[in-house]
DNA sequence: TACCCGTGGTA
DNA sequence: TTACCAAGGGT
């Protein structure tokens, strides 16, 4: 660690600090119990696996959708697990969905309904790790641990100027991050600087003006705030090609199966589909359509489905194809009926090569229609 | 340790 | 368009 301006206050004046500056400023968000009142845990703990290296934004009509359909511990572990990944398909990361609901199984089958009050506890359930352990003790519990996330690594970071690149800093940071946490407030603490870091101190353009820790960080003296946190070169994402096949029936329903469970999109639905492969260049339609699982009258439809993983992009080319006459879904294969698709366990991905399907087929429908060419059976769009 | 695991927003 | 990034965990 290097070192920054001149003396900094001791660590119980910026806990203080920075908790005035949260009485004032804080964010009114569905999870948090209004100032003064105790946390619920399920709800902290829900609301925790949600926000995991996902924005704000992006989790907050999932948290109140999801709340609603299972208010409380007990319901979500009644529930089978295919309604819960179809709570949280769109949201991403599905293993999420999964471990919640094994969580939620074991507070209330081995449990006995009520969530562990201790760190150890905590970390030992399925989906938790130090950060959301630390978070829920701290939040729903009162105990002063130090819940480190992306935000706190940025703080902890620029105001002590630690040099050393993440994740190899993370201990280091850590434990600055441990000295700062008061006997009293503690979960208050957690989510001021979480608050800090979302909302002041954030990744570019920090508002350094409106920060309670300004006069003791050793960044906003040197004036290079947005170089920190330092992090380690990333790898350069791989692009790999694949096809989606698109079955269609008369009445507009589509034909579905489930992903195995674990792995990229594990649990979720999804049209057949070719192995994604790496390549420099976009296959041939003809070799993909070599890929199809059973014989249809597979057409391409035009463009193509690009999407954006952790790890590598996917350009997917949809095919569609009215259902034969007398098909019979294979095994694992479903079809999904028209009205119910949208509550379908479909993530974004296959949503999009599934609407991009079912574009090109109306589009051909009203091209027939305009031709004369009689009249089309079955429900349009 | 280094990968694997989604998605949408933003510069 | 590219690149980065957001309340990380599992293996």
């Amino acid at each position: 660690m290097a070192d920054g301006g001149g003396a900094r206050p001791a660590e119980a004046e910026l806990a203080a600090a920075l908790l005035a500056w949260y009485d004032a400023s804080r964010r009114a968000l569905p999870w948090r119990a209004p100032p003064g009142e105790r946390s619920d845990p399920y709800r902290v703990w829900l609301s925790e696996i949600m926000l995991q290296q996902t924005t704000v934004t992006a989790a907050q009509p999932y948290f109140i959708r999801f709340l609603k359909r299972f208010p409380d511990v007990r319901a979500l572990a009644a529930a089978p697990v295919e309604g819960v990944m179809q709570a949280w398909a769109g949201l991403g990361y599905y293993s999420r969905a999964r471990n919640l609901h094994a969580c939620a199984r074991v507070i209330v089958n081995e449990l006995g309904g009520r969530f562990p009050d201790t760190i150890a506890g905590l970390e030992a359930l399925p989906g938790v790790g130090p950060y959301t352990a630390a978070a829920i003790a701290a939040i729903a519990f009162g105990l002063p641990a130090a819940a480190v996330d992306g935000n706190v690594e940025r703080v902890i970071s620029r105001y002590y100027r630690v040099e050393e690149p993440l994740p190899g800093a993370k201990p280091r940071v850590r434990a600055l991050a441990q000295a700062l946490v008061p006997q009293r407030r503690p979960g208050d603490f957690a989510q001021a600087m979480m608050d800090l870091g979302a909302t002041v101190c954030t990744p570019r353009g920090p508002s350094c003006g409106l920060c309670p820790w300004r006069a003791g960080c050793g960044a906003h003296a040197a004036g290079d705030m947005e170089t920190f946190p330092r992090k380690a070169p990333k790898k350069a994402v791989p692009q790999r090609y694949g096809a989606a096949f698109v079955l269609v029936r008369d009445d507009g329903a589509v034909l579905l199966r489930v992903r195995p469970p674990r792995g990229l999109l594990g649990g979720m639905d999804e049209p057949p589909g070719s192995d994604w492969r790496e390549a420099p260049a976009p296959p041939e339609a003809a070799a993909l359509l070599a890929e199809a699982p059973f014989p249809a009258r597979w057409r391409a439809a035009p463009g193509a489905v690009r999407h954006v993983f952790t790890h590598f992009r996917l350009t997917l080319t949809v095919f569609v194809a009215p259902a034969p006459p007398d098909f019979v879904p294979p095994p694992g294969c479903r079809w999904e009926p028209r009205r119910s698709l949208a509550a379908a366990a479909l993530p974004n991905v296959m949503r999009k090569a599934v609407a991009h399907g079912l574009d090109c087929l109306s589009r051909d429908w009203r091209r027939l229609e305009r031709a004369g060419a009689g009249k089309i059976s079955g429900a349009g769009e």
